[in-house]
DNA sequence: GAAAAAAGTCAACATGGCTGACATAAATGT
DNA sequence: ACATTTATGTCAGCCATGTTGACTTTTTTC
């Protein structure tokens, strides 16, 4: 597993004198964070990564499933507005989880210029699936955390987000939340996971 | 700038029996903090996007100037541990790195094999400005929250890494931060690029 | 009835991953 | 001394996912 890992030659250190290291790194205060947000990342999404390759599917997939769930009926242009990618972009893996049967793409009842987007069950299982994955990763770092961890967590990575749109994203969650909560989709169907 | 507004259409709620919507988004515990994580990721990166664009260049070169302004003197083979990827995807950028000027590659002195990467004063330069934008957007953002809220940030960024690699990543950052620390290059000096 | 909006499509191109196959130089082991 | 291994580099091609620009169709809105 390719440990990371740095054989820092000796004469980098502080017995060469050494110009052309000039200008390094000055140990400036956030690179820590800096970092381990790179390397955090990274594997964040990778957990996903695995399970898409089995579909020939990608992280673009990923994203259109994980939105399309959180937001069932939700409107091409939304999802553009999300994600701010191009409508070509999009197309591509759209259409390709529509042909695989894992999206389901219908004219707007009010307006039927709009094509309004739903999971299938199919869709909705690796949706579902991708939130367990990365929910356990999560829960499992904020355990190594002190018991207040997740709220300064949650509020660092709201303000990591340009100001302008912090209210914005706040929102689509608090609004997903609650279209969940409420019975989004069939009010007999139970959506069976409290907390 | 395209706001992040899902217009929820009426039916999408209680009143249509879709089935399509069937298995929709069941509020998982921690999908505020997977989308917060995208959004802010996204935002992140799109920092230093914007600079690079300048030149030419992308977020490999990003990742290769920073971490060589790191580790001054690192092998080649060092910078593929810790990035990841083939030889043939980072020979491409180190190349353009090396041709525009912003990397200097040296034999190493006791095995010649070895190429010993170094950042020129440009590089440099280009590498510090992208840790001081980004450690910007993170000193904002943990000015937004409570006090104590670095180490908890710390700390989850930490374990949200594959636990097999969390050791040697911490290691790496302790590292530079010593190297860094012990005079590879004087503090304040922008020193002249000989040799 | 004209204009605007929502969506889709075609074509071409860029970036940055990947694999496979080789080439070269230098260090290492026998 | 020679064989092997290591560190690096390179060519060629493929794939995923982003981009621009141009244009169409359908439907709504003014």
């Amino acid at each position: 597993m390719a440990d990371i890992n740095v054989s820092q030659p000796p004469h980098a250190n502080a017995a060469d004198p050494d110009p052309a290291a000039a200008g390094a790194a000055v140990p400036r205060p956030q690179t820590d964070l800096i970092e381990l947000l790179f390397f955090a990342y990274r594997n964040f999404v990778s957990d996903p990564d695995k399970v898409l390759q089995g579909f020939g599917f990608g992280r673009a997939h990923h994203r259109v499933l994980h939105f399309v769930n959180r937001h069932p009926g939700m409107r091409v242009t939304d999802l553009l507005d999300i994600l701010r990618i191009t409508k070509q972009s999009l197309g591509r893996v759209l259409r390709e989880l529509v042909d695989g049967g894992f999206v389901d793409s219908r004219a707007g009842s009010s307006d039927r210029r709009q094509r309004l987007l739903y999971l299938t069950p199919k869709g909705a299982t690796l949706a579902r699936d991708f939130v367990a994955i990365q929910s356990q990763r999560i829960e499992r770092a904020l355990a190594a955390c002190s018991p207040g961890a997740r709220e300064d967590v949650r509020r660092f990575l709201v303000a990591m987000i340009d100001p302008e749109d912090q209210a914005a994203a706040e929102k689509l969650i608090a609004r997903a939340d609650q279209a969940a909560l409420s019975g989004g989709q069939r009010p007999g169907k139970a959506p069976a996971r409290p907390r």
